[in-house]
DNA sequence: AGTAATTTGTTCGTATGTATC
DNA sequence: AGATACATACGAACAAATTAC
């Protein structure tokens, strides 16, 4: 089993594919539960790299929606 | 009981406390330990605050010794 | 109209690893 | 060698908002 990778590094992976225009401004991110699945880790983990990006302003979460690019 | 601060508002009144002055540039905050005891919240909960206090520059942990304000 | 399912978000409990004293 | 302290992750439960049917 590959090690997986930390909440630091998917939250810097995360980062990336959106600058690099993978979710452009305005689209809308996978769910935490297909994130969790993508990454191969725990629900909370998903959960905090996701806190972690909102308190960089890098995405913005809308429980019951979803979590988005900001435009 | 008293409802427990999120782990967003102990963040925030640690630095304010930090930026009054409480704990100066070099101090020392107390461990994680004593923190859970003073904010009456799980020691994972601290654990979170400090890792988005680290996130912003507001303090630096250090693995054994503690967690520190910067010069 | 109303219930169930989905999705974000927080917290506790526990375990483990690493570094320092 | 043992105790202390930071750091990450999993499992589980729950709340609130939204969406789907």
């Amino acid at each position: 089993m590959p090690v997986p990778m930390s909440y630091t590094q998917i939250a810097d992976d995360l980062a990336d594919r959106i600058k690099s225009g993978e979710y452009p401004p305005g689209s809308k991110l996978p769910s935490y539960n297909e994130l969790s699945t993508l990454y191969s880790v725990h629900f909370g983990t998903i959960a905090r790299v996701i806190a972690l990006l909102r308190d960089r302003g890098v995405v913005i979460g809308s429980p019951g929606r979803g979590t988005f690019v900001p435009d």
